[in-house]
DNA sequence: ATCGATCAATACGGATAACGTATCAATGAT
DNA sequence: ATCATTGATACGTTATCCGTATTGATCGAT
């Protein structure tokens, strides 16, 4: 049977052609290496060398044989490192699911700082209603989640990486529209667009509590599941609704966003199943963690309103 | 170090993932799998399997070795039947040195029928004046030559492949442009368009000796050395020669081809050198035997003059 | 032509490493 | 709680490999 042993001293001896020297670059005796080269000759059944017990040359067979054995050493030596930077992280895949409002804020950089720190990496992305996230981080199908915290079940852990208060959105022509800071209660009558508590509960807990606080429930006109088509159905005139400030990104015609007054914070962070062996994993939340050290994600960006003030 | 034992252990263990089945597949008892694989983890550093103690999974770096692993192992066996093939002859490099009047008849059956037998030897083709073919042979610049006999040296093995008579080239209107069969004799006082003797020593003796034999000697009016560029000449009126009876292929206006009365015999054959340990040449030698055999090259192919009559 | 030097192969003894049997520790299922 | 299964460890035996010494053969020099 083919040893590895005898590739390494074929390729040598093929370079050398010369049996005492290659020994001598192997650091054997050269009996040795004629031994391992004829049991590798007699297991092929093919001569590789044409000894002249003066000289030695490759004959066709070996120096076709000897090319590969080259190439195989060299592909060896790769799999090898490449296997060891698999296990520091340095690549391999990590599948990351997101709710869809973390694209609009928290994600564009932290994926960005690590991907340039970490280009072998490749970084599956999955928009993962945050209903689903625990499930899918549990069953493998995800390594990391980004997320609302609350209620995420004990065998995974929760960083938290952005916090960002609601704002109000409103129509165009709203008596609030040109507020300087909205008033929750001032919305106790509007009819409002909401979205079902089904599919992120925490973030529809954040709203509504704010809501209870002012004494009200809000009054629903329209539900839609996503951020986005709130503000759209908001533009058309639908009604008014609190959304998280990032959404103010959403320069759209009809639809002005307001600070509220005194707004609750709405918290987005990185849950992983604990266990999860994924060796990406140490490396991503290190970035995330100092994301979240550094103040967070993006500022507001360009907007056309004006900042939410701090609570 | 890593020894291909462990990679073949690991490849099947990182299909089965299961020690007790995996050495079963191996023909070995568990404890020496768990060893060789214990060792190869301790040299990349790097664990491959996660072992519950009741149950064993590729870790995401084994998962990667495990690839590269199969794709190491198939790429031995291809090279160690590829070297094979090589030995055998199956595979490899051929490279044929020429005489530009081999194009014209033993060649291109030649070549086609080894191609279509041996697919995978790449034929290298070279033309080579006569003269330099022996020390092409020698110098191990190319395996075969197809040339002419006479004077090789003894360093080479000489295979008849194909006889030829000598045919006349004519101008269009020349007096004996529409005999039957050209006797020598007559084309004695005739300009004759001739080539150099150090070109193809052996052709050109046997058109001098021709001449020769009915008692003249060629009158040189113009020399060049390659016999399609007599033709040429010939077609412009310059002259007559005495060519091989296969370049009658070259269907020039201006030029007539005949038969001589009484014609010698060229032949051309395959050269090599003895002791080169080429693998492919033995099948080679083996197609050229067969081809002699059977009535070596092509029928002398369309032509609008009369074939040559048998001598 | 003879002698010496060099190269690769062979012989033999000692050390290293691998295997197999027996056993243990840990885990999951009954 | 008990039992079966899985992978790791211990130990004795066998096989393999290496190194030193030697041989056979070839090439160059005298």
């Amino acid at each position: 049977m083919i040893d590895l042993r005898q590739l390494r001293y074929f390729k040598v001896l093929g370079e050398t052609l010369h049996f005492g020297q290659a020994a001598e670059l192997l650091h054997i005796s050269q009996p040795p290496l004629s031994r391992q080269i004829a049991a590798l000759e007699r297991t092929l059944g093919v001569p590789l060398l044409a000894r002249n017990s003066r000289t030695a040359r490759l004959t066709p067979a070996g120096r076709r044989f000897h090319e590969q054995t080259r190439t195989l050493l060299d592909a060896l030596d790769r799999a090898v490192r490449d296997a060891q930077a698999t296990a520091r992280g340095e690549r391999g895949q990590l599948r990351l699911g997101f709710t869809m409002l973390a694209a609009w804020n928290v994600l564009p950089r932290l994926l960005k700082d690590y991907a340039d720190a970490h280009p072998d990496v490749d970084v599956a992305l999955t928009e993962v209603v945050p209903r689903d996230l625990a499930a899918a981080l549990a069953a493998g199908d995800a390594d990391l989640g980004i997320t609302f915290p609350g209620r995420l079940p004990p065998t995974l852990s929760y960083l938290p990486l952005h916090s960002e208060p609601l704002c109000a959105v409103l129509p165009a022509g709203h008596r609030l529209a040109q507020a300087a800071a909205v008033p929750v209660g001032e919305l106790a009558g509007e009819p409002f667009v909401t979205f079902p508590a089904s599919t992120a509960p925490a973030l529809h807990e954040v709203v509504s509590a704010c809501c209870r606080t002012h004494g009200f429930a809000p009054k629903a006109r329209l539900e839609t599941d996503l951020q986005q088509t709130i503000v759209n159905l908001v533009a058309a005139g639908l009604g008014v609704s609190l959304v998280p400030d990032s959404m103010r990104r959403m320069q759209l015609p009809g639809a002005v966003f307001r600070p509220l007054v005194a707004s609750p914070r709405l918290e987005l962070g990185v849950a992983w199943r604990i266990g999860n062996d994924n060796p990406c994993l140490p490396g991503f939340l290190a970035h995330a963690r100092a994301l979240a050290a550094t103040g967070g994600a993006d500022a507001p960006a360009a907007s056309t309103e004006p900042a939410a003030p701090a609570p």
